[in-house]
DNA sequence: TAGTGGTCTAGACCACTCC
DNA sequence: GAGTGGTCTAGACCACTAA
């Protein structure tokens, strides 16, 4: 039976498979690097090239990252890639304006039942709710609404632990919890009272909403967040083909 | 470190120039088969295998695709690649759901500045403007805003002329003008009186502004088009590796 | 049946990194 | 110098398509 199946699947996919659940499983973590192409290819009683070619293949989806000379590591993630690096904070020049972030709120509470669920928790669980407004150069333009599991980030509600502007490096650092992949959903909105006096926006002003669910080893949901910023300084752009 | 030896181009790398070249001058159209791997390799001068690797790459990139025992074609532009195949329609079961489209302003006028400047007119050119209205069940749930270049299609601004939903169907098939490419970039607004009165929202409502400019062969833009959708139908989802 | 792409192998040589 | 990935070749065999 498995016999049958599998004669159709490529060596290669069985390749990608193998490193695939590796990483998965937790045997490699992002940054690792893993075993080299001879290596694999011994392992798995296949050719260099099909190894070559599965490597490949991960390469492009992003999963893997390759130095000359050095090896091939499993990717970490990026949040540059983030949508949110479609907002123009008003410097026309170039990219690369620094946004800062400070904490408004920070506090084990009740979550949104929907909240609780998406985390795996019970309806009115407590979470860890963090609340921090972007700044860029003294100006507010965007609030964030994070929620965690309590007990991947043990402490955190605590005055002591400095929250750093891309709080996953304190996750990943300090509770070695590794981050391993994001989704984000957009969407748009007009601001509510308290988010147009947060951002010093007037009420109803359009803003631009994003979801992001994140997630650990195993598909665990470690985080839910939402975004809310100045639709004014947002632009994404694609191009089709 | 030698920075001059940039001179070394892998030979793959002109394979795939020698590729694109024939398709951004016009001698491979979207639709057309190219030449076998084998003719390549002979016209080229390299083996199949670099060919191989060639093709592969510009198929990842969406310039070409494959059929296995036909041969490999030129990339047709798929707008169903659009943003706005993140508009859902009201339909929480699937997806599929047709949305039709209305003219509802149809003439040549003179256009806006900066859309005349980017079709490479002066300003206070004449361009063919056409607006039109989109609808779910009935319900208008996107407002299109259109300028061509009056001379690559000629005679549209005739009510003669039925425009089909997909415009470009008509462009590509009457006026033998292929549709190559097109970019878009995605912002949030609120209602104005007019689009509020049009989309049956309250002024003011958020809604998802998408500005797209549409290519031809020789990287000659044909049309800027503006919509303006209800954001509360729209939601972009993105994965962060 | 001829021609196309899809998979897989084996091996050569080069460029880069680290020791 | 040893080990890594990057490029390139030659050739085998298979799967699919069309005439």
């Amino acid at each position: 039976m498995n016999q049958f199946d599998n004669r159709h699947i490529p060596l290669y996919k069985r390749v990608e498979s193998h490193i695939l659940n590796d990483i998965d499983e937790g045997r490699l973590i992002p940054g690792d690097l893993i075993p080299s192409e001879p290596q694999l290819a011994l392992l798995l009683g296949v050719s260099q090239g099909t190894v070559k070619k599965a490597i490949e293949n991960l390469v492009n989806e992003n999963r893997l990252y390759r130095h000359q000379g050095k090896g091939t590591y499993v990717s970490t993630i990026n949040f540059n890639n983030s949508l949110f690096r479609f907002f123009s904070y008003g410097d026309a020049s170039g990219k690369g304006v620094r946004i800062h972030k400070e904490v408004s709120e920070r506090e084990l509470k009740i979550g949104p039942k929907n909240i609780c669920q998406q985390l795996g928790y019970e309806p009115n669980s407590e979470l860890l709710y963090i609340q921090r407004c972007g700044y860029v150069l003294e100006l507010p333009i965007l609030i964030e609404h994070c929620w965690w599991c309590p007990e991947v980030v043990p402490g955190m509600e605590s005055e002591d632990v400095h929250i750093p502007d891309l709080m996953y490096a304190l996750v990943v650092e300090k509770y070695a919890v590794p981050v391993v992949r994001a989704e984000e959903t957009l969407t748009a909105d007009i601001a509510d009272k308290q988010t147009a006096q947060l951002l010093g926006i007037p009420e109803k002003s359009p803003v631009i909403v994003l979801i992001r669910h994140t997630y650990s080893r195993h598909n665990k949901m470690i985080e839910y967040r939402k975004t809310v910023g100045r639709a004014d300084k947002f632009s994404y752009k694609a191009e089709i083909r």
